[in-house]
DNA sequence: GTCTATACATGGATAGAC
DNA sequence: GTCTATCCATGTATAGAC
């Protein structure tokens, strides 16, 4: 599975052969049929497997954010290490999300972004009522949140080609930026 | 042409076949590798004439700007506007920008963000400059204001999807919470 | 459970008539 | 320049021995 992520990743499902995927794992192709029952079976597997451990990553921080309140900037750069331990995966997820299928079964990739999403209008609106922060409107400062997340992923993701190398430091930066014009005082 | 970009948009370039291009043009094959060669010269002919096509935009933008003053926000507005007549060639360049080749030839899609990207900076430096701006990292600054860009055209672009009908209005409005952190006074 | 060998569809691309 | 018919490589998937 990691490798078959590693080739979709990198070449896209559609132009990833099976030959490849079990070439890389260094198996013969009745070995991917007999566990996974198809290419697409592979795929499915593989974005479960990823959605259950952001899930999981999620949950941990909700947890965390009840007993001690953790703040809007750590839990992007909290989900950000995440990033950076899964830039295979978001990868894909990305291109199949705002691109093409490419081929792939359909999966619903809307929900990691919903799950972020909904994590950081919480903090924001938490924000808004203890007073730390004076937007009006939430759900535009949200967004202008993940924004900048998704900004600086992308930057990190089309990275190998431009050369410029952004990351978390740039990320708090933005994020300290963005939120100049939001906080109180 | 638009037929292809159509196809490749949707499908995506390894699972868009020679057969569906020109059944959508309503031709036969020899007809597409008498006028492009190949699958991949057609599609590098797409993206050409798209790029031609961008930097006539910006040539334009540019010689507005130095007679009379645009404005950030008016540049963003009026590169939104040619996103939402483009989007197909912005899904597929996303696509492969961001994520795997999809067995498609090499394309510098970075063109279209450098030229962006530094119509943004110059305008950043420019309003710093005349004092209309705060801010002492314009780096950062044309990033978050990029990213926000970024932001409402992947929502966009990821539209069909969630239902959620991100336009203009979104992104006018998330560029003033962005610059309400910048501006002076 | 894992291999070799192969079936069968579809892919991109072309030959050759018109 | 545009068609019909076809070539050949590659694709996913499986049969059947071990």
């Amino acid at each position: 599975m990691d490798g078959a992520l590693r080739l979709f990743a990198r070449r896209g499902y559609a132009a990833t052969s099976v030959r490849e995927i079990v070439a890389e794992a260094g198996v013969t192709k009745p070995v991917l049929y007999y566990y996974f029952g198809s290419k697409e079976g592979i795929y499915s597997e593989i974005l479960i497997t990823a959605w259950e451990d952001f899930k999981a990553l999620m949950d941990g921080i909700e947890r965390a954010e009840r007993k001690g309140g953790n703040g809007l900037v750590r839990l992007c750069l909290s989900v950000y290490d995440w990033f950076e331990m899964n830039m295979d995966l978001v990868r894909l997820a990305y291109s199949i999300y705002y691109g093409p299928p490419q081929g792939a079964p359909p999966f619903d990739f809307g929900a990691f972004h919903r799950l972020f999403h909904g994590a950081i209008l919480r903090l924001v609106r938490a924000g808004i009522r203890s007073k730390a922060l004076k937007c009006r409107e939430p759900e535009a400062m949200a967004l202008a949140v993940l924004g900048a997340w998704n900004g600086i992923a992308q930057m990190a993701l089309a990275a190998p080609e431009t050369g410029k190398k952004a990351g978390k430091k740039d990320l708090e930066k933005i994020l300290r930026i963005i939120m100049a014009g939001m906080k109180t005082g």
